[in-house]
DNA sequence: GTCATAAATGAATAAGTATTCATTTATGTT
DNA sequence: AACATAAATGAATACTTATTCATTTATGAC
């Protein structure tokens, strides 16, 4: 028997997000996500039942590596502004490194593809920054805000400045990074 | 001759507006905007050339509205907080009362209806915040970073917050609006 | 090397959707 | 009131796109 070819399913997630985000979620077909991913359109059915279990199983798939990726060198001993600073900052160059993703995810909230359920699961996943959020607050660095407000701001820090970067080009150079973590922390900290 | 039912355009508007929140642009048709909108699917071709048409108008309609909405009761000549608080709140407010919009031009950005020429319009409207912004500067008030950057954190507070209080369902109550105000504010503030 | 099996193909089919158009309905004009 | 005109209708048409399937190709087992 001929065996399955692993890197086919890598093939066509990243066919999918690339024409996601060229067109957006309105603008793709099977067809297309098929030739972008260089094989027949007969083939995506052998490894996706269909265009909204495709959708679903990426759409799950980015939220995980996103996820995976907020604590990497967090260390939890170190002073609470470092391990901020590193949580920030890794979110951040997630971000601008898979932009596709999250023009794929934005997309995504509002579509026929992905059902309730799994948009309730990837609000779980932030749980470990409410606590990042809490223990700032517990030693009272951070402002006696409610803990989802001050995620809430810290996230938009971010993701409004990804977003503008990408669409103005204009890359985000180390002091512009570090211009906008000085503005997230000052508005958060007491 | 039988004239136009001028609300016919605001029903389609706000039909395909609703549809749109509810499903993305990728689950819209014109079948189902029609039946939304209280009309035969014909009838959407009277008033619109075509489905990308129909789109670019209501694309077109949106950023007015919202552009037309930053200033409203601003007064240059009270203090700079003053009049940024004035802003900040009409934008907060206006997104927070039309929802709707936000959501569907957020989908446009990435699709195959509106096209760059269309976007790049869009980025014009924000010059009288870009002002503002410099004012700030100018004032000594704000940070000495690049206005860019400022206006994006401050949409970023503002846009992050009023989705996320959408999608949790809580709704942004006058306390939890001023704590916004004031992270974004200290943020900003030299 | 042959066989068995499943992957891969892409044209054919089935669904779904945008758009048209012959017909009906409503409104202003005379 | 009768007419002219354009709006409104929604079934029919044209087009697009998801999905299937008969056929071909590649791989591992023997």
């Amino acid at each position: 028997m001929k065996p399955r070819d692993d890197k086919k399913t890598d093939q066509i997630f990243q066919a999918a997000l690339g024409l996601v985000k060229e067109k957006g979620l309105a603008g793709i077909t099977m067809c297309e996500i098929a030739k972008e991913a260089g094989m027949a359109t007969g083939t995506l059915y052998i490894y996706f039942k269909n265009k909204v279990e495709l959708i679903n199983i990426l759409f799950a798939e980015c939220r995980k590596s996103s996820a995976e990726n907020y604590f990497q060198n967090y260390d939890p001993v170190q002073p609470f502004k470092s391990g901020f600073t590193k949580v920030w900052m890794n979110i951040l160059k997630f971000r601008i490194a898979n932009f596709e993703e999250v023009v794929f995810m934005d997309q995504c909230y509002h579509s026929p593809f992905i059902n309730e359920c799994t948009i309730k699961l990837t609000r779980q996943m932030i749980q470990p920054l409410f606590k990042l959020i809490e223990r700032g607050k517990d030693e009272n660095v951070f402002k006696d805000a409610d803990t989802f407000s001050l995620l809430t701001f810290m996230i938009g820090s971010i993701h409004e400045g990804v977003k503008n970067a990408h669409y103005s080009r204009k890359p985000l150079t180390r002091p512009v990074i570090a211009a906008m973590f000085t503005m997230c922390w000052d508005g958060m900290k007491r």
